[in-house]
DNA sequence: CACTGAATAT
DNA sequence: TATATTCAGT
């Protein structure tokens, strides 16, 4: 298996927003720390004496994920006492004070580390390795939730680089026992979690062990994920995992200088386009050794002699909302219609995307435009659950842009409903037919995808310009064409209110064609088929005089 | 053959 | 689940 950005996803987020208690007597001292590590993106709530730490870490054990606790030599018993009271807590312990037997007592006690002020940035930094390495450690029913997530992530880590490690022998040997050490003993590791562990963990190990050449691009495409919305001090800390991850880097701290290469060569590929950034997916040069017997490279997959570079197994697409945007923008640009792979391929302009990828995604890309996910299929729905949903509509489909419109940013929708209109736009979440008791629409952005931190509402392409107007406010009355369809309106299930009925009309024009165009579909409560005549009227009161001859075609399906 | 879109596999 | 791969149809 390849490393997927998935894999590294939690982890290379981890320490961001990592909840640390941070207890230090001194204010301006506690103040300092606590902007440092918040520059740092941890997550830092700072209490002043001890008392209020243990209330806090007493009612809620959960709440953090890491502690810091000031030592001094007038208070140092209320602090043992947190030690004491925060054995599942990682705590690392700080102080002005250099006595040796209270470190060791604090050590003793279950401190991690004891760290003399002023801190380094690098020491704060890398506080996240005492969770990790608590993650690791401690066992059984003590464990706490909060870790788990953490530890799961990098249990998934070290498994992908097990899998990613078969052509040395070495390295697979050491991940075994690493992996079979998880639940217990790290002697192999840390020697005993009695010591405190040392400011860089032996984490390392592992990550150190990780040096796969197929990881860079998911790598890569994994940091492109993040750079858009990113400040630089987080970039730095997950590139930092990133590169000793790569490149066997072990010292954590001073990554910071190779980085660059790899955020430039990202920076490099960014278009002009304005988009933030670019995927490399480069499919043709590097080899998955670990390609899977069952593919088509079967036997000599393998480690191949014969072949230096043989043709890997593609690597997964990650479908970042970077990348995503640039399909929905391409999409929509073309028009649903004419959103076809290879079109779409083109306009995405991403260099290693093969028309495949496209095809995938717009495969699912359809299908939850369709809602082919039916969730919710009680009654909930007509209750919106989610507050934005209600102000939310699909108001129209998506069409195609002008090519001056082609910016790379999200266009106001201006939709040109060409003649063929109805038919070349099918938008079939707008215009598909809702069995009472279905959920008639589901914006895009509340589709049970995986939703990427960051992602924006409209990533999924489909509103784009939220409409000017609630149902119930001024409701243009005259809109031609289809623009006033709006199969959000609770007027199909819902009792009419005086002024939805003021769109009655215009919403019935929009179920008899929709009634028109797919019979196949039920008809939504209380009409029924309508006359030919009575369609053609309706559609010659629209300015359609001629039934296009597909109108009925089976080919509407596709 | 090259492509699309749906189905199926991983 | 998300993406890749396969497959049938054009």
């Amino acid at each position: 298996m390849v490393c997927t950005a998935n894999d590294l996803h939690g982890w290379k987020d981890f320490p961001k927003g990592l909840r640390v208690l941070l207890l230090d007597g001194d204010t301006s001292s506690a103040a300092e720390i606590k902007t440092k590590l918040e520059e740092m993106e941890y997550v830092v709530v700072t209490y002043c004496n001890e008392n209020d730490a243990l209330s806090a870490i007493s009612s809620k054990p959960e709440t953090f994920h890491v502690a810091i606790v000031e030592v001094t030599t007038s208070n140092h018993e209320g602090n043992f006492k947190f030690l004491e009271a925060a054995k599942d807590l990682p705590t690392i312990m700080i102080s002005n004070i250099h006595c040796l037997s209270t470190m060791m007592k604090c050590i003793a006690l279950g401190a991690m580390e004891f760290l003399q002020k002023p801190l380094s940035d690098d020491k704060l930094r890398n506080i996240w390795q005492h969770v990790v390495h608590k993650a690791f450690n401690a066992g059984g029913s003590a464990f706490p939730n909060s870790l788990k997530p953490i530890k799961e992530s990098v249990v998934s880590m070290l498994h992908l680089e097990l899998e990613n490690s078969e052509n040395e022998n070495q390295v697979q040997k050491n991940l075994e026992i690493l992996n079979s050490d998880d639940d217990n003993n790290h002697e192999l590791l840390e020697g005993s979690d009695k010591y405190p562990a040392p400011s860089t963990p032996q984490q390392k190990h592992g990550m150190r062990l990780v040096d796969d050449g197929d990881c860079q691009d998911q790598l890569n495409s994994s940091l492109e994920k993040e750079c858009g919305e990113q400040d630089g001090e987080s970039k730095s800390v997950e590139t930092t995992c990133i590169n000793s991850l790569v490149e066997g880097t072990s010292q954590v701290e001073n990554s910071q200088l190779p980085d660059q290469e790899a955020i430039k060569e990202e920076e490099n590929s960014a278009d002009g386009s304005g988009a933030a950034s670019n995927i490399d997916l480069d499919t043709h040069d590097q080899d998955n050794i670990s390609s899977s017997e069952k593919n088509k490279s079967i036997p000599c997959g393998l480690s191949n002699p014969c072949g230096t570079k043989i043709s890997r197994k593609k690597l997964k697409v990650d479908w970042t909302p970077e990348l995503h945007r640039k399909f929905v923008q391409a999409v929509e640009q073309l028009g649903v219609n004419q959103a076809i792979p290879s079109r779409i391929l083109e306009l995405m302009k991403v260099e290693g995307l093969t028309r495949h990828n496209v095809a995938s995604h717009l495969q699912k890309y359809r299908m939850h435009k369709r809602h082919i996910l039916p969730k919710e299929e009680d009654g909930s729905w007509s209750h919106s659950k989610d507050p934005m949903r209600k102000n939310y509509y699909p108001q129209r489909p998506v069409m195609a842009f002008p090519p001056p419109y082609h910016s790379n940013h999200i266009m106001p929708v201006a939709p040109i409903y060409p003649p063929w209109g109805h038919m070349a736009c099918p938008s079939p979440g707008v215009q598909m037919w809702v069995p009472p008791g279905y959920p008639p629409w589901r914006p895009p952005e509340i589709w049970p995808w995986k939703s990427y931190p960051g992602m924006h509402a409209d990533t999924w392409g489909c509103p784009v310009t939220p409409p000017p107007h609630s149902p119930l406010s001024s409701h243009p009355q005259h809109i031609s064409g289809f623009e006033n369809v709006d199969p959000y309106d609770k007027s199909y299930s819902i009792a009419f209110s005086p002024v939805e009925l003021q769109l009655a009309d215009e919403e019935i024009d929009k179920v008899v064609k929709e009634a028109i165009s797919k019979p196949w579909l039920p008809l939504p409560l209380g009409l029924k088929p309508p006359s030919t005549e009575s369609v053609l009227s309706e559609l010659s009161k629209q300015g359609i005089s001629t039934v296009p001859s597909h109108i009925n075609g089976s080919q509407l399906i596709q």
